[in-house]
DNA sequence: GTCTATAGATTGATAGAC
DNA sequence: GTCTATCAATCTATAGAC
C-alpha cells in the first residue's frame, strides 16, 4: 500500500495545483520514482485514480469538520476554524480545495466522482446549516436570518475566494474575500 | 474577420464549458468548419488564442457593468442586475464565466493573460466598492459596514455560486448560494 | 509489483500547393 | 485564407518478461 498511497498524495497535489487534465501519469512516475505502465497496476485507468482520490479527500474533509465541531462549543469559533480550514489548503495560492479543481473539470470524469461532489456539497451545506442554527442560539455569529441561505452562501464565498487568491497567486486574496464574514463573529 | 469571430466564439464556449485545456484545434475546426491547420492561420499558437478571448471577454464584460450602472440608479438595482448577469452566464448550469474558467486553469497561460484576469479582478471589485458605497448612501442595500469588504465578498461569492451550480448542473444551487445576498435590497 | 517495449490515438504545430 | 500532408511530442493503456 506504500506506493499506492505515494501515487494518491502525488496525484492530490497535482491535481489540486494544475488541475485534472493538466497532470500525466508521466509526471506522476516522475514524482514517486516508478515507471509509467507500473501506475496503471494500482489505477488501471486515470478515472479510477481519480475515483480514489475524490473518496479519500471526502473521508479526510469531513473527519476534520468532526474535530472541528469537537473542539469547539460555540459557532462562531467553528466558523473561524471553517474559514481557516480553506485558507490553509490554499497553500499559500498555490492549489485549490480538491473539490474546487473536480468541480470546475469537464463531464470526463466518471459519474462517481460527479457524485461524490454533490454529496461533498450537500454535507457541507448540511454541517453549516447547523453551525448556523447553533450561532442564532449562542449569539456568537451577528445578522443570520435564514440558516440555510447562510450555508450555501458560505461554501461559495470558501470556494470563490479560493479561486480568486489562485488566480492571483496572492493568498491575501482569500482574506480580504471572506474578511465580511469573519467580522460577524463576536 | 468572420472566420475569426467565429472560432473565438467557438473557443469561448468550448473553453467555459470544458476548461482551455479540455478542447484541442480538431474540436474548433469541426465545431467552425474548417480544416485543424487553418486555425493556425489566424491563431499561430493556442496561447494566441487564449490572449484573444481574454481581452474580447475584458471588453464586453465592463462594457455590460457601465450599461448596468447607466440603466439603474439605486445601488440595489444595480447588485441585482450584476447578480444576475453572473446567473445567465451559466446558461443553465452548463458554463462557467471565462475568468473563472481560466482562473482554474494552470500556469502554462500567457503572462498576458495571467494580468487580464488579475485586472478583471481589481476592476470588479472597484466597481462593486462604488455599488456598496452607493447602496449606503441611498439605502437600498441593509447592513453595509465597509464597502470594500462586500466588493471582495461579493465577487467571491459570485464566482463560487457559479462553481456550486456547474459542479452539480443545477442553477439552483446559485440562486440559494445568492439569496442572502438579495435579500439585503430594499 | 515493477520493469521494457510498444501500441494507437491525439495533441499543437509547420511546409507548401492552390 | 484554406487546403493536404506530415511532423514530433505526448497521452493513456496493454503485453509480457522478471
Amino acid at each position: 500500500m506504500k506506493t499506492r498511497d505515494a501515487l494518491l498524495d502525488s496525484a492530490e497535489n497535482l491535481c489540486r495545483t494544475r488541475g485534472y487534465e493538466g497532470f500525466s501519469y508521466a509526471d506522476l512516475a516522475e514524482d514517486v520514482g516508478i515507471r509509467k505502465a507500473s501506475i496503471h497496476h494500482h489505477f488501471p485507468a486515470k478515472t479510477d485514480l481519480a475515483d480514489a482520490l475524490i473518496q479519500r479527500y471526502g473521508n479526510i474533509f469531513f473527519r476534520n469538520l468532526d474535530a472541528i465541531a469537537a473542539r469547539h462549543d460555540r459557532a462562531g469559533d467553528r466558523l473561524r476554524a471553517y474559514v481557516q480550514c480553506y485558507r490553509d489548503s490554499l497553500a499559500g495560492g498555490k492549489m485549490l480545495c480538491l473539490c474546487v479543481s473536480f468541480g470546475s473539470a469537464p463531464d470526463s470524469l466518471t459519474a462517481l466522482v460527479r457524485d461524490e461532489i454533490a454529496s461533498f456539497q450537500k454535507e457541507s451545506m448540511a454541517w453549516l446549516k447547523n453551525l448556523f442554527v447553533l450561532g442564532r442560539e449562542d449569539c456568537s455569529i451577528d445578522r443570520i436570518d435564514d440558516p440555510v441561505r447562510e450555508a450555501a452562501a458560505c461554501l461559495a464565498q470558501m470556494e470563490g475566494a479560493q479561486l480568486l487568491a489562485r488566480a492571483a497567486r496572492d493568498v491575501s486574496l482569500f482574506d480580504r474575500s471572506v474578511a465580511a464574514l469573519l467580522v460577524r463573529i463576536r
